[in-house]
Formats: structure tokens, sequence, C-alpha cells
DNA sequence: CAGAAATCACACTGTTCGGTGTAGTTTATC
DNA sequence: GATAAACTACACCGAACAGTGTGATTTCTG
């Protein structure tokens, strides 16, 4: 089992210690998603993250924090991958149906084998106690494409009185879809690709918007 | 307590019991749907229906079936609310704007206090003992709009090569996504009302697909 | 080496819940 | 008014599970 450079030096108490600390974070979210917040029990995150129960306990201090910081987590990872997308693809000057193509590219399958965007929404669709709600990052990404649009409006690029719709449109015809194709998935029907389906939601905007 | 008529002469047997049959239904589909699958007790759903416990096992053998029948049920309402809507909306000779704005509305809120389809995604989100799917209508709703498309593009009313991908597009703009606000509500942000959803979607979709 | 942090194994509690068994009660029907 | 279906009340079982307490063990650190 190869380590990291950063851990093998002194692993260190402290390093250890976050080391189980993602380990269990990980078990959890692979468990939450596959099997739901109820059916998914504590020790069998133990387990499956090669930890004793007490040390999920001692951590976390119950199950409901542990969920908490899962989707924390996700979330966070979730705005990282969309940041860098909006930067790195949506750049002025560029060809915009090329751009707003790879852009979803990225979002969607990009980010595989953990489909960030995926991952979020079934577990946001997860009822824990309802109790304390995830404080959640919640329409974050949404903002920043939002924002870029409205440079792209700015720009004339696309022509949108409400930038912010632009946007929203855009999501739902392209990434909102192939994630909804992918999401069903059941083995009876014939797979529609998300290339296919994203690159039919990007020609309807750019009839819609350029 | 007034009864229908059908009910007021001699309730009889039969009736008294497939009465109960569906007010358990009725009880169960509230709870499934605001507590999840899992956190709706057997028990709670007999005190809600105003029955025995036993009396639900009396009728559905174990907790999934109850569970199956409501999401059949749900489906099969749905499947009666889009096919009336496109057959008494989505009729040719009507101004294609006004038809698809009439049709969207049906479909989100017109069937209010039991919006059909949201709560069949719902229920359909929810996890139950993953064994025996609901055989469900999944789709169903979805091919008589793509059929209907069909026909319209036959007509010339909309442009589109496919019409499957139009029929989509449309949902994507305009249901989708109100029932996604609708779904995200919370007391912070303000609530973006579907009226102004629905209108703008429909100018897209019009703009990409007239 | 001594002390402390991190962890583990394990036993244990309390509760919730799905499901069953049963004996008794109401009520339509013949 | 006898019969039987539909139903109720209620006690009960067994399993799963969240969370705790404890004492031992490993392992870094001063």
């Amino acid at each position: 089992m190869p380590r990291t450079i950063a851990e093998a030096q002194t692993p260190g108490r402290r390093r250890r210690s976050e080391g189980k600390k993602t380990a269990i974070l990980d078990a959890a979210e692979a468990l939450f998603l596959t099997e739901g917040y109820d059916r998914t029990s504590v020790d069998a995150v133990a387990a499956r993250a090669g930890v004793s129960k007490r040390t999920v306990y001692d951590h976390f201090g119950d199950k409901e924090t542990v969920f908490l910081r899962v989707v924390e987590r996700v979330g966070e990872s979730l705005l990282a991958t969309v940041r860098a997308a909006v930067d790195e693809e949506l750049t002025s000057g560029r060809d915009l149906g090329t751009a707003l193509t790879a852009f979803a590219h990225r979002i969607v399958d990009r980010t595989f084998p953990s489909p960030d965007y995926l991952t979020f929404r079934r577990l946001q669709a997860q009822q824990s106690p309802a109790g304390k709600q995830p404080v959640t990052v919640r329409d974050r990404p949404e903002q920043l494409l939002e924002e870029r649009f409205a440079g792209l409006a700015a720009e004339g690029a696309i022509h949108a009185e409400n930038p912010a719709v632009a946007a929203r449109h855009f999501t739902a015809l392209t990434i909102t879809l192939a994630l909804q194709a992918a999401l069903d998935q059941r083995e009876d029907l014939p797979p529609r690709d998300s290339a296919r389906i994203i690159a039919d939601g990007v020609a309807a905007f750019l009839r819609a918007y350029a």
C-alpha cells in the first residue's frame, strides 16, 4: 500500500488521525449514496473505513454529523469543479458553441468516477433527520454561472435581457438532462449518451440565445 | 360528515373495505412524501388512516407493497393528467405559445393541491428496499408528449429534426425548472414563481424551435 | 522510558419497528 | 337471528441499530 509523499515522512499521530477521518467520510459518502441515510448503519461505515465504530463516534459525535460533513465536503468539491470549469472553459474570444460544450462536458463527465454534481444532488435529496439542515452551498455553483453569463451578455456573445435566466436555461438543456439520463439508467432502455444530449442542448441554446 | 351518493346507500362490506384501502394509501402517500420511506412506520400510516395496524397488513401484506401500490397509483394519476393536458391544450390550429404555456401550467400547478408530477418524482427518488422495483409508468408521460411534438413538427408548427429531443427540451425549460424551484423553496430566497419561469421557458423554446 | 493521544475490541442499553397471533366486536347478508 | 367478512385492540417476538462505557493496545513525543 503506497502512500503519498507527504504522508510518508513522519506519519504523526495527527496525520494518521486525519487520514482515518477522511477514510470515514469516504466510506460514508459511498454508502449514503448507494443505500441512503437510514439504511446505512454506523457499523457499516466503520467496517468499510477499516475503523472501529468507536472511532467514528470519537471523531464525529453522531451519525447525523457524519452526514453533514459528507454533504459539506461534496458541496465544496462541486463548487471548486464549477469554478474551475467556468474560469477555464468559458473564456472570452472563444467560439461560443465550443466553449459551452466543453464546459458542460466537464461538469457532467470529466469529474468521473465521482461526478460531483450528481453526487451532490443525490445526497441533497436524501432525507436525514430533518434537524440541522446542511447550510448548503446550494445555488452557489449556479450563481457562478449566472455571473459569467452576465459577462457574455455584456460582450454581446449571447442575447438575453436576463442573463440569469439564460444560465438556468443552459443548465436545464444540457447538464440537468444529461444527469437525469444518467440517473434513470436502467438496463432496459438504450443509454442516451451524454455527448449526444449535450450537443443537442447546446444547439438549442444557441438557437435561442446566440 | 356527508357521503357521496354512491356510498350512502348500502355501504356494503366490500365498499367499506375498499374505502379503508384507499384511506391507507392516502395516509401512506402523505407520510412517505414528507417523511420518507424509512422514517414512516406502519403504525403511523395506520393511525393516520384511522385504521388498525392489523388491517394494513391484512390488506397489503407488508410495508413495501404499500409503497409499491402508492407509487403505482400516483403514476397512473400523473399519466392521466398528462394525457388530458396533451389532448385538450396542445390542439392544432391554436397559437403555439399560448398552447404550450397553458399545457405547462396544467402540469405544474393545475393539479394542486396534489401536483402529480412533483409527487411522483419525489416518490421515485425515495429509496424503498431496492427489491421489487415499481414496474413504473416512468417515461410514459414523456412519451405522450413526444408523440404530440412529432405531430406538431409534421404540421410545421415547430422545426425539429428530432421531435423527441424538442419535447425533452420543452419539458426541461418549463416543467422541470418550475418544479425544481418549487422543491428548493426555502424561506430565505424570494420565491421564483412558476408563471414567470414558464413564460421565460416558453419564450426560449419558441426562439429555438418556432 | 514515561505519558498521552489515538484507536480498538467488545459488551451492553434502550428503543424503534416490522410483522404475527389471537380473541373479541361490529355489521352486512341470507 | 345465525353466519361470516371486515376490523380492532393488544400483547408479543426478534432483529437492527444508535450510542456509551471500559479497559487494553499501539504509537508518537518529550
